[in-house]
RNA sequence: GGUCUCUUCGUCUAGUCUGGUCAGGACGUCAGGUUUUCAUCCUGGUAACUCGGGUUCAAAUCCCGGAGAGACUACCA
């Protein structure tokens, strides 16, 4: 049979890291068993809807290399693919349940109290309906006397009170439930439209998803699902639940990953400079290990060694820190033509003088940049030298001191005055002579320079670089503010 | 509170099923080297089996118990 795994979620405006990594191991698992992967949107929270999240769901899986075979956008034999215009579907599923006996009307209405005091949370309030509603048990007539009074209602899951419920899980294993302790939840809500907890159970069934993945939190409700399948009589699909994200805390502890730890969209992400195939490589491997020391994966790589064997039951600690360094490693992987032209947008050197000279700078820039946002600030000192320290002249390894830096930036002048051709060649092999000819090495000799040109202990890039990028003209004028600045120090 | 789940370096993890390498790799960090600086790169160091019992010649691995953490307990998904 083909595996169909679906990502189905709700369109609430950005793209939680999470959700993306619960997307990713859902289309590499259908593309390793060469099966189909189908977006479902769930948008039967009315409330919540945000305009335009959908487009950003199809932005982001677009963005991130995801492709679905089927959802609303591309079509598909299982449509609709948004709840929403499925409405009908579930009144005929939770009709039939009601035959069944699997589920009944219950008229009890939800108060402000009860919605508040369900939302505080505090004392883990036993289900408000549970003790005191009588719908469970109303006869037939009264349930149609009401209807025909048109009375508001909702259907709930009638749980059988004994008795226990297991599934298996391809991550956890296999878990059992006592009955008793699972509640009647609601399965279509009064405005009509069904709960995530009906709806996900007759959308996996009817659009034929075999294995169905998702986040851990769902584990504790899954055996009322089990009880849905079974009131159906139709088959159990495969369960593949994946252990939560979490994020560090100031303090050192961990919670749920959450903005508070930084940024936590898909798009943020990308708009701090991140590479969409980093964000996958690095989240691919947060709860999945391929099982060897290999790290640095590209979308078609993962598809090939994807395996539910790798996958983790334990929480993970999301690390901005190692993040940085996968995406330092798919920087430096690209060609530097490549690197300059997604850099450029990043770099802010657009109509100014610096954009004539951008490929030489993107070469300097990619084997020093983590993510594509640092560069700016890389390169802030090539506008304007900040004010600095003259100590900066002293440095212990190249014997550097104020007066030796005051006789080699002068040096160094003369020797700028007399260079005709701009090009990097020519400035070493000018610099190159004057070491020589003086009897010093050329580390000792571009040290103060360096500093006179950009007021920074490191730059990308050496001093000759630096000088080819700023022209002859303002390359002289720092190093003769650099000389000045000594001599008022000294 | 109840139910379910989880537990190897600071972090991501390999090893657990099929007991037996000084518990391996990566990020971070520290030290040294290369590099005109920084970065890259190279070398080395740092640091973990939640605790307590049991089985065994031998336990991270099997069994029992405790502790800690998390999720769920919504007309949200």
């Amino acid at each position: 049979m083909e595996v169909r795994t679906r990502f189905a979620p709700s369109p609430t405006g950005y793209m939680h890291i999470g959700n993306l990594r619960t997307a990713l191991y859902a289309y590499l698992f259908a593309k390793s068993q060469h099966g189909k992967f189908v977006l479902r949107i769930e948008d039967t929270d009315q409330k919540r809807y945000v305009e335009d999240a959908t487009r950003v769901i199809y932005e982001t899986l677009e963005t991130a290399q995801i492709h679905h075979d089927e959802g609303p956008d591309v079509g598909g034999d299982y449509g609709p693919y948004v709840q929403s215009e499925r409405k009908a579907i579930y009144k005929e599923y939770a009709l039939k349940l009601i035959e069944k006996g699997a589920a009944y009307y219950c008229f009890c209405s939800k108060t402000e109290d009860e919605a508040d005091e369900a939302h505080e949370g505090e004392e883990a309030k036993e289900n408000p309906f549970e003790s005191d509603c009588h719908c469970r048990s109303l006869s037939a007539e009264e349930v149609q006397r009401r209807l025909a009074e048109g009375q508001s209602y909702v259907i709930r899951q009638k749980v059988p009170h004994e008795g226990t419920t297991t599934f298996n899980d391809l991550v956890y294993g296999e878990i059992t439930v006592e009955n008793e302790t699972l509640d009647d939840q609601i399965l279509l809500k009064s405005d009509g439209m069904p709960t995530y907890n009906f709806a996900n159970v007759v959308d996996d069934y009817l659009m034929g998803i075999t294995h169905i993945i998702r986040g851990s939190e769902y584990l504790s409700s899954n055996p009322k699902y089990i009880l849905l399948y079974q009131a159906f009589g139709w088959d159990v699909p495969c369960y593949i639940h994946l252990p939560l994200i979490n994020g560090k805390n100031p303090d050192g502890t961990v919670s749920k990953l959450s903005k508070r730890h930084g940024a936590v969209s898909f798009q943020a992400l990308v708009e701090e400079g991140y590479l969409p195939e980093a964000i996958i490589n690095y989240i691919a491997l947060l709860g999945w290990s391929p099982k060897n020391e290999r790290e640095i994966f590209s979308m078609d790589e993962l598809c090939e060694v994807f395996s539910v064997a790798g996958l983790h039951k334990s929480p993970a600690v999301f690390d901005y820190q190692k993040l940085d360094w996968v995406n330092a490693q798919h920087l430096q992987a690209m060609p530097v033509e490549k690197f300059a032209a997604l850099a450029f947008d990043y770099s802010g050197v657009k109509g100014t003088f610096l954009e004539p000279k951008w490929n030489k700078l993107a070469a300097l820039m990619q084997p020093r940049v983590n993510k594509l946002s640092e560069i700016p600030g890389k390169l802030a000192f090539l506008y304007e030298v900040a004010p600095y320290e003259v100590e900066l002249y002293v440095n212990k390894k190249n014997k550097s001191t104020l007066e030796t830096s005051v006789d080699l930036l002068e040096k160094t002048i003369a020797a700028v005055e007399r260079i005709d051709r701009w090009d990097e060649e020519t400035l070493s092999e000018a610099f190159a002579q004057v070491a020589a000819d003086n009897n010093i090495k050329y580390g000792p000799l571009m040290w103060p320079s360096r500093i006179a040109l950009s007021g920074l202990l490191a730059t990308p890039g050496g001093s000759t670089d630096i000088m080819y990028l700023l022209g002859k003209e303002e390359t002289l004028k720092r190093l003769q503010a650099g000389l000045e600045y000594i001599r008022e120090h000294q």
